[in-house]
DNA sequence: TTGTATGCGTTATCAC
DNA sequence: GTGATAACGCATACAA
């Protein structure tokens, strides 16, 4: 690889002039810069990325901690952050936390300490405490999806708990009122917030909540597997689910169908998120759409843009879900 | 952040002597040793990644090149390279070529001039010889889903041929003659290669392929849409169908659901890959297994390990696919 | 307008 | 065993 000193020797000039060149904002008369950029094409010269990030400083990179890269979720959060940094042409690199609060800090760790100033994270299991303390030691840390008052400049979030009121709603709007709630099975904030507005929807409607109307298992298929089994065991007194994500409810949907439960027929469910495949089920799976890309893009763009000093005014990164109606749900 | 000089300062010794303390190879006596692994403890000292990249000539980061991030054969491969890279603690550098040439030449750029030295790359629209000619630039490039003779040592292919075979196979020992390929509209060698593997499946069991039963369309769930329209318009003269990949299969058994056809009662389909909700379709699908997590990873460690100047025996990096029985087929 | 000198944080090569 | 000192490739204040 040729460097800044060839291409100078070869062009007549000092190495200041070819970085002068080649951060053509400074006054170089245009003979010279002729001169100096046929010698870098000659040279195929590139820019060393390292030696540029270690003389500013800086690197332009930006890491994303995401939850685990193979789940349709986090995939399409990874592609609108990738999406946004190919655009602006700063590297992407990528560590996953695997939802556990240790390799969350041992992937925010790699990541501050390889250089990258501008950071998303998805950190459901951190606690506060030191998520404030990585904020307040990097400021173009931004949070996905987990909403800290602290920092809410730096976060972006959905409102949970709208979005889990306006899927029970629409059971209860159908005539629905036996209503169980399947969530995870870990304290993270979505749980919380997700199971808050189930209970907000049906406290409205008037309708009690026995303990046992929320069933806690872990966010996945399998989760969603073991969930239908225990609604099975238990006798099935529900006549409709709402449930902590698309795929678990793909598990409970499997799972029914082998035991010849028919959805929505005998029993009606909401989603959570969207995901690509939800339209693939069979039935369709009515669920809330979740704008997990468009928060990963404005995430990506925030943390660039702070990383670059542009402060901006506050913005509110609070975003909505949306109800997508499809055959999942049937009336009472 | 503290640098080796605070650290040497503090302890009363020199930069150099904090060096050999962090790369515990040299000799130095235990008793410095010990003051200057405390100074570092006080300061919280991080090597800073970038000045040793610089110093050393070459960093610790694995460059993947992958086609699309939100797509569920891609995100299995992700996941494979991020667990190898993670638990090598080597740095993952993302960026995704999106099936263009050209997409997949900037990528390859951004990759190398950023300093990845190992790199992963998933290449199907680039002509052979410009990936020889990175190749030969790039000693640790290994090139993954595709099969190139001359670097056959840094390349983690599929065979595509057998796999197909087996696919369609498995339709004809059903019972099933009318049988069309839905296959991807862009050139490919995965498509070549497939489709070879159904005609040589057809041949063998004596049973002429018209060209119109090679339907090509795009290799995602419109695609699969698509194709299931042109087959109803034509009149839908096969009895089964073997496709690219699954989530064409998913889109192929949407379109026929709307239109009341029954699969596999009218009509039995396989599908390729075996992403995570080929069992969640309905009727779940029977498919082809691509080990792509394994190969995935098997393509990270060796890309790491030819960048270490590992060279070990020349490997047969090549797998196999695998039948994966379920509802979707059904005996003639 | 251009060149010189210095620094960024490490590692490596010498001396001592 | 340990400490100067010179790279690595680029950026930049200061001279000229």
């Amino acid at each position: 690889m040729a460097t800044m000193k060839d291409v100078a020797r070869h062009a007549g000039v000092s190495a200041a002039t070819v970085c002068r060149v080649i951060n053509n904002n400074v006054y170089v008369k245009p003979v010279t810069r002729e001169r100096v950029e046929t010698a870098m094409r000659e040279f195929n010269y590139q820019r060393n990325v390292t030696a540029h990030a270690m003389a500013k400083r800086s690197g332009k990179t930006l890491g994303l901690l995401t939850g685990n890269l193979d789940d349709p979720f986090f995939s399409r959060m990874a592609r609108g952050i990738e999406d946004t940094t190919r655009k602006a042409r700063v590297q992407l690199v990528v560590c996953s936390g695997g939802h556990r609060a240790e390799q969350e800090k041992a992937g925010l760790d790699l990541l501050i300490n390889q250089g990258c100033e501008a950071i998303v994270a998805h950190l459901p299991r951190m606690n506060e405490e030191d998520i404030l303390r990585y904020a307040a030691h990097t400021p173009a840390l931004v949070v996905i999806n987990r909403y800290l008052p602290v920092i809410a400049n730096r976060c972006v979030w959905l409102d949970n708990v709208s979005a889990a009121q306006a899927a029970t709603n629409q059971l209860i709007q159908h005539g629905h009122r036996k209503i169980a709630c399947i969530t995870a099975d870990i304290p993270i904030d979505d749980r919380t917030h997700r199971v808050e507005g189930y209970r907000k929807a049906m406290d409205i409607a008037g309708i009690p909540v026995a303990d046992d109307w929320i069933i806690s298992v872990p966010f996945n298929e399998h989760g969603g597997e073991l969930a239908a089994e225990k609604l099975l065991q238990a006798g099935l007194n529900f006549t409709a689910l709402v449930t902590f994500n698309d795929v678990m409810a793909a598990g409970i949907m499997r799972t029914f169908h082998y035991h010849q439960v028919r959805v929505p027929d005998d029993i009606s469910l909401v989603g959570f998120d969207d995901i690509a495949w939800a339209k693939y089920l069979h039935p369709t799976l009515t669920t809330m759409h979740n704008p997990i890309e468009k928060m990963a893009r404005r995430a990506a763009t925030l943390a660039l843009q702070l990383n670059a000093g542009i402060v901006g005014l506050p913005q509110h990164n609070g975003y909505c879900a949306e109800l997508i109606p499809r055959a999942s749900v049937k009336p009472l």
